[in-house]
DNA sequence: CGGGATCCTTAGCGATACTG
DNA sequence: CAGTATCGCTAAGGATCCCG
């Protein structure tokens, strides 16, 4: 297969403007999110026990983030109809994807120089040359 | 060496509110740093060069960005008296460590369960139980 | 060309109070 | 317990003009 598919690898460049990646990027580049995803990586936990865990996170800010990261399908939220009210959070598969390195680190070649980040994408920004 | 050292792993968990390494969390998680890292991966780039590669930074938060970066020891700053006047960003030895994985997850064993992040640390917040 | 200086907008973050 | 609802602050980000 391949050859001459329609999308070029540019069009997941993160550099450019109009790259869908930058929207998880953006998601990603928080204070928070890096810290949530680290405490659910052991397995499922309640609203709770991810706030004490996560050292200085308010209630509002925790809820914000854990609706967007829902939102975007990097975690599930279960909600038992119990009394006391029970919550927890859960890694999706995507979600647990954060929580490793992509393909390409743990399995390609392990050469360290001239290696361009997104195959094939090469940062060279010839402007005049 | 080891044994009873005053520093304790715990001082090391990002989780943790006084953790240094939220610092360093801080400075990478943003709009912005992360590209640029990727565009000098492959070797010195000039301002211009930069900004046109990461496609849609204004001038001001590039130079914010890049001021940043250089307090923290991640690139150094080059600029040559010419004219018209030419300055080059440089990733130090520091700055490269951020364009591979840590050794621990190049080297270490591939098991993908029960795993806690920094080595330790296990996020499992035992409140009442 | 590579900024510095200003000014402005927004959104992320945080504290507090209240509720099912 | 796990939220929601406000309010307020600050810093990140951005536009524009100016300068050596």
């Amino acid at each position: 297969m391949s050859a001459d598919s329609g999308l070029s690898d540019t069009q997941w460049n993160v550099l450019s403007e109009s790259c869908p990646s930058r929207t998880s990027l953006a998601r990603i580049a928080n204070k928070w999110t890096a810290m949530i995803v680290i405490v659910l990586t052991d397995g499922p936990q309640r609203f709770g026990a991810i706030q004490q865990t996560v050292q200085g996170i308010s209630g509002k800010v925790l809820t914000d983030t854990l609706r967007a990261l829902e939102r975007d399908g990097i975690l599930t939220r279960h909600s038992y109809p119990e009394n006391p009210p029970r919550v927890e959070y859960e890694l999706t598969a995507l979600g647990r994807t954060l929580t490793e390195p992509p393909p390409r680190w743990g399995g390609g070649p392990r050469s360290t120089s001239t290696r361009s980040w997104p195959p094939g994408t090469a940062a060279t920004s010839r402007t005049t040359r």
